[in-house]
DNA sequence: GACTTACTTGCAACCGAGTTGCAAAATATT
DNA sequence: AATATTTTGCAACTCGGTTGCAAGTAAGTC
């Protein structure tokens, strides 16, 4: 898969099998993962460090995003590119409390929220907790 | 303070100062508060373990309900009676980037969110990030 | 008010998530 | 192929949170 090096030079990333597979393990499994679900997927090829660094970097180029819920961090793979300087983060993510995948709902955009005085918003994270319809 | 022992009886809980100390610093601080945080609060006076159990059962008992943002885990004073059967749990939540601070907007509701079909919603979570009026 | 029972606390030890320093290995460049 | 630079693996560590158990405390009863 030529994609995946195509992703990670436009992000001035040097090419790796690590950040390879974990880019791909992200494309392919569509809901968000944890630090956990991608040591189990990868299995022991790759350091628990390294993994964590991946992320990291990924993190920081814009590559993937931090998801929230309640009892845990996770992250998904940004929809749009976003660059170091630029991130696009107003997300709608839905987790289902029968299999417990959490995804973005890409599409939604967050109705208004019409603040009190004085509050200045920049960013939006809605998270919505229900049965996906895997699971409905 | 005799609010406070109301308070723990009317969640069945047995008064003890930790649960008074606590749950007074809750009511005094309005905004977030994490584990770390109450520890710096209450000093040396409670053992670390006592907290996290305090806090748990609190969270049990629907006294505080958890808050999170992207860095880390805060609880913050359920403000309607919250039993340990019914939960009411649409909160939006602030967080300010210059003072770090996280609260409730208590008196705003989330606004309707269309979902796509098949997806069954329980409760609604929605963090907002910016500024606050105190640093704006 | 003393006595009993049930719950709560403190301590020590532990677990898991995430980080840091450093030497060895791998990538990109000439 | 040779070099400079980045990335990896390992070991050790920190920090948030949990568990088991013995000692201490709250509440109900006489």
């Amino acid at each position: 898969m030529d994609q995946l090096r195509e992703t990670l030079k436009g992000h001035q990333l040097r090419t790796t099998t690590c950040r390879e597979d974990v880019l791909s393990t992200f494309m392919t499994k569509k809901n968000a993962l944890s630090h956990g679900d991608l040591e189990g997927a990868l299995g022991e090829n790759y350091d628990r460090v390294t993994i964590y660094r991946t992320l990291k970097t990924f993190l920081e180029k814009g590559i993937i995003h931090k998801v929230l819920d309640d009892e845990g961090l996770r992250y998904a793979l940004c929809s749009h590119s976003c660059s170091e300087e630029k991130h696009q983060h107003d997300h709608i993510h839905f987790k289902c409390s029968e299999c417990g995948e959490t995804n973005c709902l890409e599409n939604l955009h967050i109705p208004a929220v019409q603040l009190p005085q004085g509050y200045h918003a920049e960013n939006f994270n809605l998270l919505i907790q229900g049965v996906c319809p895997k699971c409905n």
